[in-house]
RNA sequence: GUGGCCGUAGCUCAGUUGGUUAGAGCACCUGGUUGUGGUCCAGGGGGUCGCGGGUUCAAAUCCCGUCGGUCACCCCA
């Protein structure tokens, strides 16, 4: 060892970072993996930005709030870095904290080549230089799924909504989370940005209070206190938490009043005078449109309205929404951002999409007792991964009648069927190779894709599906009349064909059928 | 940046009115036994008690500082 120099073993890891051995490293790669089956078979898109930026990039969004937990960096090959450094405290780069930025980098530059929609995910690593505590260091892993670029109608805005909402609840499922370990809460910003003008917010003041009903759940009685100082009135205390915090869960926040304001006259003549709001009327219906969509994609039951999840950031315009667990920080969070790409000089597109990080979710599948350990973990990180190419593309055959059922089976294939030995057993080892066994009915969850062009010319449609090297077709003329088309081999299938049944002539939406479309698509490829 | 708790063997931890060579379980090593594999028996190695200073005849134990960890606040991309 040279003279001086300080013994390896002395050397500590950084503050907030985490040392992987083979097991840590295994089980990272566990739900690395479910990250990526999840969004491949939901029809995203892998992509990778590098790991450090200009500190520019994130000086123009973000502001003081993030330059403060940025840890930056200077290449030491030029004298002026350190000057820079010394005259302005700012580096010229910075390791990244967060993908959104890189990605409205990433789409701005080439946003005229692009398709649209881009459905894009990636994983990495992100750094804060932010003190570490439950559910979060210094560096760690991130999952980030975007939907860039719908169509901008309504219909359009809720089903790419819903299936960002539906990612990263298959992704839950895939890792044997319940809808009693877990909600998705969601709500909606422009809903909660008229309702808090309507009592008297303003641009300047908005932003602060977003942040103060953000903080309230946290800790009651100091946001009691902290609405003093942004200066609310009582009155207005109680409308805000009585609109945002009307559920049940919400127990502990309104007990932090001395009476609860839901029943009062007061609030029940406001929540009315709301209504006469044309921009609530209109996110009220956005809300009930994704409802409607949620139902379709067969979500229903895992999302659920939460007027308080309102997220502190500044930059979403729509849907917001929350993965929440008990006892845990917000598993997953995100929302419609319809503005930010524009703002980083980009061409107006509307988005949505969300995070989520691997210190929590991870504590959470540990506490459930949902992270396989030893030979089964070995196991479950071998097998295999979600095909790349999109297996099966749905699409409908008439007219707008059929949409819902194309939904509702893509929806279906991306699940898969569960098998009847899994759910035997009780179905707590989501990783066990029995969980879509064909032996006992399952069906393997495949990578199902549908179009987003607004024509319902089928020869396009299709083409679509040709042009996304999409393996197999189905054509969705009603529940029981679906027709399966092989793009390789440019030919039509038959139940017959395929040593399905010899008496169908055709494939069906139901999971249940003997003829179901996944069953026979599971069938033709392995 | 602020505050609470913690820091004794590779791991999990005992060990306070301060008092002789600092302990247990597991793990590890050696030998034996069981007609070679998660059995049993015997033995063994291993600790600057985070680090530095102070009080004391005497400090793992009390005080101050410092470093590290953890949890909460701030903040949330």
């Amino acid at each position: 060892m040279a003279p001086g120099a300080k013994s390896i073993s002395k050397i500590t890891p950084p503050k907030g970072t985490r040392d992987m051995y083979p097991e840590e490293a295994l089980k990272r790669r566990y739900l690395e993996q479910a990250w990526r089956d999840a969004s491949v078979r939901c029809g995203f898109e892998e992509i990778h930005g590098p790991t450090f930026e200009t500190t520019d990039l994130y000086a123009v969004k973000s502001g003081e709030g993030i330059l403060g937990e940025l840890f930056q960096a200077y290449s030491g090959k030029a004298p002026e870095e350190l000057e820079q450094v010394r005259a302005t405290g700012r580096a010229p780069y910075a390791v990244r904290p967060e993908f959104t930025p890189t990605l409205a980098r990433m789409f701005a530059a080439k946003a005229g080549g692009l398709p649209r929609p881009c459905k894009w995910f990636t994983g990495g690593s992100y750094f804060r230089a932010e003190r570490p505590q439950r559910g979060r260091l210094r560096e760690f892993l991130q999952w980030n799924v975007d939907f860039v670029g719908d169509d901008g109608t309504s219909m359009g805005r809720a089903v790419a909504d819903v299936e960002i909402l539906g990612v990263a609840i298959s992704l839950l499922r895939d890792l044997g989370l319940t809808r009693a370990d877990t909600v998705v809460a969601y709500s909606d910003r422009r809903m909660a940005e008229a309702v808090l003008r309507h009592i008297g917010a303003t641009d300047e003041t908005l932003p602060a209070w977003f942040a103060w009903i953000d903080s309230i759940p946290k800790n009651p009685a100091a946001a009691m206190v902290k609405a003093r100082e942004l200066g609310l009135s009582d009155l207005e205390v109680r409308f805000v938490i009585g609109y945002f915090f009307n559920q049940k869960a919400d127990a502990r926040v309104l007990a932090a009043l001395d009476e609860n304001p839901t029943g009062t006259p007061a609030f029940v003549k406001f929540q009315q005078s709301l209504m006469m709001v044309p921009e609530v009327a209109d996110s009220i219906a956005q809300l009930r449109r994704s409802a409607d969509v949620i139902e379709q994609f067969g979500l229903g039951g895992w999302g659920v309205q939460h007027n308080a999840v309102v997220r502190g950031l500044a930059y979403y315009t729509g849907l917001v929404f929350e993965v929440l667990a008990d006892g845990e920080r917000a598993v997953a969070g995100g929302g419609r951002y319809d503005r930010l790409i524009e703002l980083m000089g980009g061409p107006p597109t509307p988005a949505v999409g969300f995070a989520m990080g691997d210190v929590v979710v991870s504590l959470l599948l540990e506490d459930k007792g949902l992270m396989p350990q030893g030979a089964e973990l070995m196991e479950a990180v071998s097998r295999r991964p979600a095909s790349v190419r999109p297996e099966v593309f749905v699409v409908g055959a008439d007219d707008e009648s059929s949409d819902a059922l194309v939904r509702r089976l893509c929806a279906d294939l991306r699940r898969g069927v569960e098998s009847g030995a899994y759910k035997d057993a009780g179905g707590r080892k989501p990783w066990s190779a029995a969980r879509h066994d064909a032996a006992s009915g399952g069906v393997r969850p495949m990578h199902a894709r549908v179009s987003y062009k607004s024509t319902r010319n089928l020869k396009k449609l299709l083409a679509d599906g040709e042009k996304q090297f999409s393996r197999l077709a189905a054509i969705v003329h009603g529940e029981d009349r679906v027709q399966l088309k092989d793009f390789d081999a440019r030919r039509d299938l038959t139940p017959k064909d395929i040593g399905l049944s010899d008496t169908h002539a055709e494939f069906s939406v139901d999971p249940s059928s003997v003829v179901y479309v996944g069953r026979a698509a599971e069938r033709v490829l392995g």
